[in-house]
DNA sequence: ATTATGACGGTTC
DNA sequence: AGAACCGCCATAA
């Protein structure tokens, strides 16, 4: 099947961050990574746009910080799913090295 | 084709 | 540890 076509970036994006599981997450920078390319900022770019209808609190920076700007709405959802945590004075960030995941 | 933008990454001060 | 700067990539206008 004909899959070049524009936008094809972005429904690899999608189809990598929703088959992120529960309690897990990766970077843009992994997301990015797994097509081949470095855009981290064009992912989250994605996020923004059509992340909507995603899980995109399981997309994270590198160093274990949550989206910008998003970061009471995923404390919800990794408190919910039981995502490693590391708990912070004045905030919190994700135990990247155990919650970290790779669509293989 | 060119410019501006962004839920980023890494290095440097 | 926090802030600033530059670099990278894809999208939208």
């Amino acid at each position: 099947m004909p899959a070049s076509s524009s936008g094809e970036f972005i429904e690899h994006v999608c189809a990598i961050v929703d088959s992120i599981p529960p309690g897990r997450v990766m970077t843009y920078g992994d997301v990015a990574a797994v097509l081949g390319s470095r855009g981290a900022r064009a992912v989250g770019q994605i996020m923004a746009r059509y992340g909507a209808d995603l899980p995109w609190w399981r997309v994270i920076r590198a160093g274990g910080h949550p989206p910008a700007g998003h970061e009471d709405r995923a404390l919800a959802q990794y408190r919910a799913e039981e995502t490693p945590l590391r708990d912070r004075p004045g905030g919190y960030r994700i135990d990247y090295p155990a919650a970290r995941w790779s669509p293989g």
